[in-house]
RNA sequence: AGGCCAGUAGCUCAACUGGCAGAGCGUCGGUCUCCAAAACCGAAGGUUGGGGGUUCGAUUCCCUCCUGGCCUG
């Protein structure tokens, strides 16, 4: 007797301006399902304008789960997004939908669905420990002391990548134990559906720079940097948070304080953009079992509607027999 | 029209009195286990505006033409 099918969940990943969002909407509008943003920037409330947030009458039609969660000077991790997410899931299924999820945060989608090993959540008081000694004796002197208590992590980190080397010392700190001890224990792995993955990729990259330099163009013209201004009005911001690092803010940042003139921040964020969709091309193009489509094609949205129809209905004929 | 300045990688600019043409940004490829729209690593890319001359050797000196800017008229 073959264990009980697990119910299905559509993934839906694309790079930044691939036109995610309308393909979602269209297929929340016409088959029983609830989109949920794998976005670690859609987290964010009162940014809309440079994190592309759909708009309150896309909202309406199509409700998106895990939008809207923290302020912004607050920050978020995959490890919360995957509780977050399998919650979420859990309360459509029940409902008797199918969870979408849609969105460009590729290390949110392997958290999801390949789980996390139990590591230590983020310390902010030991990583500004570690930042204090960074400054006084060098990234490099914080690698070698990594080096001392994980050589094995220390080896495949680069001295320059700080962040890494943070986060790794940062665990033993905490445990006791090194990263790589924390890594070989086996890790819980719960994820309770039939994935559908979808990948939405340009044909063509220099047609998808057009439309990132477009739509950037329509940001600044839809008040980026007067958000950025009313943000930091309401809020206590950094130029070092998490969302004052997201593409577009950053940039916006730097034009309000006088570092750019506006033209730089339009050359610079629209670049950043770039930047942004090519390592998520990357990632996607490492990425197994993907279903790829072309973002640029007029009918995408159809095609992807009837695949996920076909995939669907091949489903439910396995679990009748 | 005359005088002066400039022209070097896609862009902005380096290269002492002639001695292997570099950097930053961008572009491209990659890494990724609780900040990931983050952080990091790597690669490609040049007839030094064109032509001629001097020299063992020219981005560098000379002549000429082209282009752009400034000044004078």
């Amino acid at each position: 007797m073959a264990p009980p099918a697990h119910p299905p969940a559509i993934l839906l990943m694309g790079p930044t301006a691939s036109g995610k969002t309308a393909v979602a909407t269209r297929l929340a509008t016409t088959l029983p399902c609830e989109i949920i943003s794998v976005d670690s920037a859609l987290v964010y409330k009162d940014m809309d304008i440079g994190t592309a947030k759909p708009d309150a009458g896309t909202l309406q039609r199509a409700p998106h789960h895990l939008i809207n969660l923290i302020e912004p000077h607050e920050s978020y991790s995959a490890a919360r997004f995957r509780d977050d997410a399998l919650t979420a899931m859990r309360e459509i299924t029940e409902r008797g939908n199918i969870p979408l999820l849609v969105g460009g945060t590729m290390l949110y989608f392997k958290a999801l669905v390949e789980g996390l090993n139990d590591l230590p959540e983020a310390d902010s008081t030991i990583r500004l420990i570690i930042e204090t000694m960074a400054e006084e004796d060098g990234w490099p002197a914080v690698h070698e002391k990594l080096r001392k208590v994980d050589p094995e992590t220390a080896a495949r980190l680069e001295p320059g990548d700080a962040q890494r080397i943070q986060r790794a010392l940062e665990i033993y700190y905490i445990t006791g134990k090194s990263m790589t001890d924390l890594l070989k224990k086996p890790k819980y792995v719960y994820f309770p559906y039939t994935p559908i993955r979808i990948a939405l990729l340009p044909g063509d990259r220099a047609a998808l720079h057009e439309r990132i330099a477009r739509r950037f163009g329509a940001m600044l013209d839809a008040g980026l940097v007067a958000e950025l201004r009313r943000l930091r009005e309401d809020y206590a911001l950094e130029p070092d948070m998490p969302a004052m690092r997201c593409v577009g803010y950053r940039q916006a940042w730097d034009h309000l304080i006088g570092k750019i003139s506006l033209d730089e921040l339009r050359e610079q964020g629209i670049a950043a953009t770039r930047q942004l969709a090519k390592r998520q091309l990357t990632w996607l193009r490492a990425t197994e079992g993907l279903t790829e489509f072309d973002c640029l094609a007029d009918n995408v949205g159809d095609l992807v509607l009837e695949y996920i129809r076909q995939e669907l209905e091949a489903m439910m004929i396995a679990g009748e027999s």
